[in-house]
DNA sequence: GGTATGCGATTTTTT
DNA sequence: ATCGCATACC
């Protein structure tokens, strides 16, 4: 271990980020800046340099993933184990956990899927008497997440109006059924051990002890809990963040950006003061994909000045696709897809981004139907699915016999006789005999009380099928999950269906095993329990995902999930206004546009060589079709990124598309055939020469009452509006990205609407 | 208790 | 368009 050189390799800056060991450090790093390579040779140096135990380091990184490519960089470089790299959430689980070792408490936690709170607060919004109508659970969780994340005190909360109200009734009850069940949600992973820090000083100092050196990665996307947890533990100051504050994309989820941008003051300390290193060279991309980068954030308005630079070549022009519909751009890219890799480009090195996951699946089709292969990221993971959860249930049940999610969910899975009547039947006696349902079961003298009529056959052979499953040796994962697919026969649950979808649910049942006992072999000693952790906070290891990473296969995921990837071609499907920035209400906050801004950003930046977007006229969306404007971002790109020159020798400043239903690209314009088509705009995609974009600079003059091609409406049109009734189309105006149209309803009067939003409303009439 | 039918909401983004 | 939920019936 002594002669590695940790500093190998690194530029200037990146060394001083990596040599500074004690007192409090922020790394602002732009993208594509080795930030990543960063913290991890700095963890490296700690252990090497200063000596530091491996296991009193604490470094949290964003996700799963990148907590284990960390560790295993680590490994490669100096052959030791480093514990603690993970996310907040499992750190937070394994403190939880350790403390109550600590406290003799041998009973275990489960963790919540991500559907089981919405479970739970719908029952206590029947219980409180209240219409789940009124009250949308999936609204009520939304505000308990954000308040469990802002670190809201429910006891001393005043509520704003009504819904407020019912909603801190039912977030009181919600923590105590959780409590009573030994359950945490994702929330609590985070909340739980800021407030068991807080009010224990005892506790606070062991932990701040325990790791005197802490590293955050990602830091811009950190959340109150998530900053509360760091000033806690970090009181020692020895604390080193890094992130980019232009890469902040998850205000959404409570990330707050004044975390970063406060850093300094927070974590500055006389004798100690916070050491700003700034990583502004980029080794990832082309001088064109940061300028294109660069063209786009500059746009935001708040932000720390922060520029990034390159000595990589110029690169190749950055090309813009417009489509008809979703359908023509999944074929163009498909085909750009297999062009490249008949070009010697592996799969692997190609990526497909996209603003929403039901994005996903007509670009899928797409290039299943080219024999492409590909891996999805996101959607529904493998332990989402249905009959993965009905094994996981029963696991959890075996851990955490108390835990009422678990139960409800198998008690009748596959089909025996016992309904909700009989469920809720079991679980009132239990409730009144002051046990939990399990013991019941267990009993014969309390069993005897509840398996009486219509049920009772049912609740015996279910009672039987309990003690058979207590039976099984929680140390070992495998067996568990192979025992509880055995006794139960949960492959009969898909019996009826058709045979190909029974056949994946067995399957996928199956793959739990497998999981299990690659998760076996790599931790042997940590049991079910730790299967379970694992399966619950979301890592994929073990999972049919994970084994099948690292194949020859074209990258498909949404444009979060792609933060901190790189790939050398990328692909940005669904540029336009309404879907990235993605808009849901009238108008978008000026925040959240900036957001969205940062969204385009990072899906940039992520390429290296080269960037193909593309974007569709009509969309279909909730099985009707809408059209959309380009999206503004598009104009915000300099036009010297895109296609250099057009066939006369001028800088192709972005043209007006061509109107819909006639094709300008290349021979397109004469292929008759869809296919014939299709193939022809995958040349022009593949050969550069993809058209001109559309006119969507806000400074070039499109004028006020000029029709513009792209307009899905022209004036005289007949139109009919779900609202308005009848009108007739009398001007449009507007720049794209705010287009207008003037209507004379028959029965309204002239009416004044936003075309983006407008058109959702509009059928145009013969 | 199980199953068929119809209605309504639903789509950001993830630990 | 699709899914989940509620209702009504077996």
């Amino acid at each position: 271990m002594a002669g590695v050189d940790v500093f190998a390799g690194l530029n200037e800056p990146q060394r001083a980020a990596v040599a500074h060991v004690r007192g409090p450090a922020l790394v602002i790093a732009g993208a594509g800046s080795g930030k990543t390579r960063v913290i991890t040779h700095r963890i490296a140096n700690l252990i090497q340099a200063a000596g530091v135990r491996p296991d009193r380091i604490l470094a949290i990184t964003f996700t799963n993933k990148a907590a284990g490519e960390m560790k295993e960089r680590i490994e490669r470089l100096l052959g030791l184990q480093t514990p603690w790299i993970c996310t907040f959430h499992s750190a937070g689980y394994r403190m939880l956990r350790m403390e109550r070792a600590r406290d003799g408490n041998e009973s275990e936690f489960s963790i919540c899927d991500d559907e089981e709170p919405e479970k739970y607060v719908r029952q206590i919004v029947k219980d409180l008497g209240r219409n789940p109508k009124d009250f949308e659970p999936k609204k009520l969780c939304a505000r308990i997440s954000h308040w469990k994340n802002q670190l809201a005190d429910l006891a001393t909360l005043t509520p704003n109006d009504d819904f407020d109200g019912v909603c801190l009734e039912v977030a009181k009850e919600y923590a105590r059924r959780l409590d009573a069940e030994n359950k945490l949600d994702f929330d609590d992973l985070l909340l739980k051990p800021v407030r068991m820090l807080e009010k224990d000083a005892v506790c606070r100092r062991r932990w701040q002890e325990r790791f005197p050196y802490i590293l955050i990665d990602e830091y811009q996307d950190t959340n109150a809990a998530q900053y509360k947890l760091i000033r806690l533990l970090g009181e020692h100051r020895n604390v080193c963040a890094t992130g980019d504050p232009d890469q902040a994309i998850y205000g959404w989820r409570g990330a707050d950006i004044r975390n970063i941008l406060n850093f300094q003051t927070d974590f500055d300390k006389p004798g100690e003061p916070v050491t700003m290193i700034k990583l502004e060279q980029n080794y990832r991309s082309t001088q064109v994909i940061l300028r294109a980068a660069q063209g786009v954030i500059e746009n935001n308005t708040e932000r720390m000045d922060k520029t990034i630079r390159t000595d990589n070549a110029e690169g190749k022009p950055i090309s813009l696709l417009a489509v008809d519909d979703e359908l023509d751009e999944s074929y163009a890219i498909a085909a750009a897809l297999e062009r490249f890799h008949g070009k010697e480009r592996p799969w692997g090195e190609m990526a497909v981004f996209y603003r929403t996951n039901a994005m996903s699946r007509v670009l899928e089709d797409a290039l299943r139907r080219r024999a492409i292969p590909y891996q999805l990221h996101g959607g529904t993971r493998f332990y989402d699915r249905e009959e993965v959860k009905h094994v996981v249930a029963y696991l959890k049940l075996l851990v955490n016999p108390r835990d009422s999610g678990a139960l409800s969910r198998i008690i009748n899975v596959p089909k025996r006789g016992i309904g909700d009547g009989t469920y809720d039947q079991l679980t009132s006696f239990a409730d009144e005999q002051l046990v939990a349902p399990t013991e019941v079961l267990e009993r014969p003298d309390l069993l005897a009380q509840v398996a009486v009529g219509r049920a009772a056959g049912p609740m015996h052979d279910f009672a039987r099928l309990w003690r058979l499953l207590k039976t099984l040796p929680l140390g070992d994962p495998a067996a568990c999950v192979r025992g509880v697919i055995e006794l139960t026969n949960l492959a009969s649950h898909y019996s009826d269906r058709p045979p190909a979808e029974s056949e994946d649910r067995v399957g996928n049942m199956r793959e739990v095993i497998t999981a299990a006992e690659q998760f076996r072999e790599s931790d042997p000693s940590a049991g079910l329990v730790g299967f379970l952790e694992i399966v619950g906070l979301n890592a994929e290891a073990g999972s049919r995902e994970d084994r099948e990473a690292g194949q020859d296969r074209v990258q498909m995921m949404t444009l979060h999930a792609a933060k901190g990837l790189e790939f050398p071609i990328v692909f940005i499907a669904g540029l336009e206004e309404g879907l990235l920035p993605l808009l849901r209400g009238k108008e978008i906050e000026d925040d959240k546009l900036q957001e969205e801004r940062r969204l385009m950003y990072v899906g940039i930046t992520r390429a290296m060589k080269e960037l193909y977007l593309s974007r569709a006229r009509c969309r279909m969306l909730y099985g009707q079709t809408f059209h959309f404007q380009p999206s503004r971002f598009l104009a915000e790109i300099p036009s010297t990124c895109f296609v250099a020159k057009d066939a006369t020798g001028r800088h192709s400043v972005p043209d007006p598309t061509p109107p819909p239903g006639s094709r300008r690209y290349g021979k397109a314009a004469q292929a008759t055939s869809r296919e014939e088509a299709k193939a022809a705009v995958a040349a022009a995609l593949d050969s550069g020469l993809i058209k001109r974009g559309s006119n969507l600079r806000p400074n070039t003059q499109v004028g006020d009452d000029v029709a513009l091609e792209i307009d899905p409406l022209h004036p005289g049109q007949r139109i009919s509006h779900k609202t308005l009734g009848r009108g007739t189309v009398a001007v449009l105006r507007g720049p794209p990205e705010a287009r207008v149209a003037l209507i004379e309803f028959d029965q309204h009067g002239v009416k004044e609407l936003q075309l983006v939003f407008a058109m959702k409303a509009i059928t145009v009439l013969p």
